[in-house]
DNA sequence: CATCCACCGGAACTTAGGGTTC
DNA sequence: GAACCCTAAGTTCCGGTGGATG
C-alpha cells in the first residue's frame, strides 16, 4: 500500500505547504535582506508542537536558498545540542569549519573565533527547539556575528525568552515574531491528503478514515501523521490496499504514544524508575514519592537530584506536577488507552 | 492573619571521565 | 606523566515562596 515512505516520515518537508502562507510569508520577509546582501533581524518562530513549525521553516529556507545561492543554512535541534560548547561545534561543523578541531579539548573561546573569523557565504542558522539550550550565550554570540542570520523555533516563547541576557531579549521583542496556532481539524485534513496522494497507493484511505485520524490527532500534524504512519505500517505488513477501521483504531494510541515511547527510552533506569513508580502509584506528595523511590533503588540519589530529573520528566511530558510550595504533587500524564478510542 | 515548613530551583562545587600538550 | 583543556552528572547550600495551620 505505501509507495514513498519518505513522504510520511517526520521530517519530510513537502513540496508544497498547505494553510500556512501568512506564516510562509512573514518568515519570508524577514530573510528577505539576505538576497540583497543585507544583515537580517533574527525572527521568533513560536506555537505548540506538531503546528508545522520546522517544516514551514525548512520550506522557507530551503526555497531561499533556490532563489540565492549563495547561503549556507545550518538546522541545530538544540534537545540534541544543548550546551554552548555543543552547539557551537555543531554550527561549525555544518559549516565545514571543524575539521581540525579537536572534540572536548578546544576553549569556546576557539571555536567563537572559528566564527568571526568565518568567511563563506551568509548562514541561516535554524536553532529548533531552542528553548532547550541550557546556555543561551549562543544565541548571543551568534546574534552579535552579521553575517550569521538566526531563527529561533520554540514552544515555549517564555521560557525562552526568561533565559536570555536583557539586550538581545530586548531585541527579540522588537524582532519579527511568527506565531503559528493549532490546526484545524480540517486543516489537518488537507495535510494528510497530501501527504496520502503522495505517499499511498490511490483509494487507499477512505474520506471517513482520513477524517477519523485528522479529528483523533488533536490539532497536532506530528500526531496526526504518526498514526497515518502506523495505520500504513500495518496495512502493508497485511499486504492490504486499503485502511480498515481496525488499522485505524489501532494506529490512534500507537500514533499518540510514539512521542512518549521515543522519549521513555532516552531516560535512565533511575529515571524510569522514578516515572514507573508514578504510573503505578498515581499521584505523590514530593515525599512520598521521594520515599517510595528510595526503597525501590539500590543507590538513591538526593532529592534535588530527583526534582531535577521530575523537571526533566516534565520537559518530555512524561510526568505532570501540580500545586505550589506545601501542597505540590507529581503523576504521570494519562497515557492513551488501546481500548479508549472515542475522541 | 501571622507564622511555619516543605518544597522549589539557582548557583557553586565535587567527582569522574576523556582528550591534548609539553 | 603532569599540567591543562574540557564535559556531564550529581551534591551541597540556601534564599524565596505560598499553601497549611494554629
Amino acid at each position: 500500500m505505501t509507495e514513498d515512505a519518505r513522504v510520511l516520515r517526520e521530517g519530510f518537508v513537502p513540496k508544497d505547504v498547505i494553510h500556512r502562507d501568512h506564516e510562509v510569508n512573514a518568515l519570508s520577509r524577514v530573510l528577505d535582506p539576505l538576497a540583497r546582501g543585507e544583515p537580517t533581524e533574527p525572527a521568533l518562530v513560536s506555537g505548540p508542537s506538531g503546528v508545522g513549525k520546522t517544516t514551514i521553516t525548512k520550506f522557507v529556507v530551503s526555497h531561499l536558498r533556490e532563489e540565492v545561492l549563495d547561503v549556507v543554512t545550518v538546522h541545530l535541534n538544540c534537545w540534541q545540542a544543548y550546551s554552548r560548547f555543543k552547539a557551537t561545534y555543531e554550527v561549525l561543523r555544518e559549516l565545514g569549519e571543524s575539521v581540525d578541531i579537536r572534540r572536548q579539548s578546544t576553549p569556546h573561546d576557539e571555536l567563537l573565533n572559528r566564527l568571526n573569523t568565518y568567511e563563506g557565504p551568509p548562514v541561516i542558522v535554524v536553532l529548533d527547539e531552542a528553548d532547550q539550550l541550557e546556555d543561551a550565550r549562543l544565541i548571543y554570540d551568534l546574534y552579535r556575528l552579521p553575517r550569521f542570520a538566526m531563527i529561533l523555533v520554540t514552544n515555549d516563547e517564555e521560557q525562552l525568552l526568561s533565559g536570555l541576557d536583557d539586550r538581545v531579549r530586548s531585541r527579540l521583542h522588537t524582532a519579527e515574531t511568527v506565531h503559528f496556532d493549532s490546526y484545524h481539524t480540517r486543516e489537518l485534513v488537507d495535510i494528510l491528503a497530501a501527504r496520502i496522494d503522495h505517499g499511498l497507493v490511490h483509494d487507499a484511505v477512505s474520506d471517513e478514515k482520513l477524517h477519523r485520524m485528522a479529528d483523533a490527532a488533536g490539532g497536532d500534524a506530528r500526531v496526526g501523521l504518526s498514526i497515518l504512519r502506523s495505520a500504513a505500517r500495518q496495512a502493508d505488513q497485511e499486504s492490504v490496499e486499503r485502511l480498515s477501521d481496525d488499522h485505524v483504531e489501532a494506529a490512534i494510541p500507537e500514533g499518540r504514544n510514539e512521542v512518549r515511547t521515543k522519549n521513555l527510552n532516552t531516560l535512565r533506569s533511575q529515571q524510569r524508575d522514578l516515572y514507573e513508580i508514578l504510573v503505578d502509584a498515581g499521584e505523590l506528595a514530593p515525599k512520598e514519592l521521594y520515599d517510595c523511590y528510595c526503597e525501590r533503588v539500590e543507590d538513591p540519589r538526593t532529592k534535588r537530584t530527583m526534582r531535577s530529573w521530575l523537571q526533566k520528566l516534565a520537559h518530555y511530558d512524561l510526568v505532570a506536577a501540580s500545586g505550589e510550595g506545601p501542597s505540590r504533587t507529581y503523576a504521570a500524564t494519562a497515557e492513551y488507552a488501546d481500548s479508549d478510542s472515542n475522541p
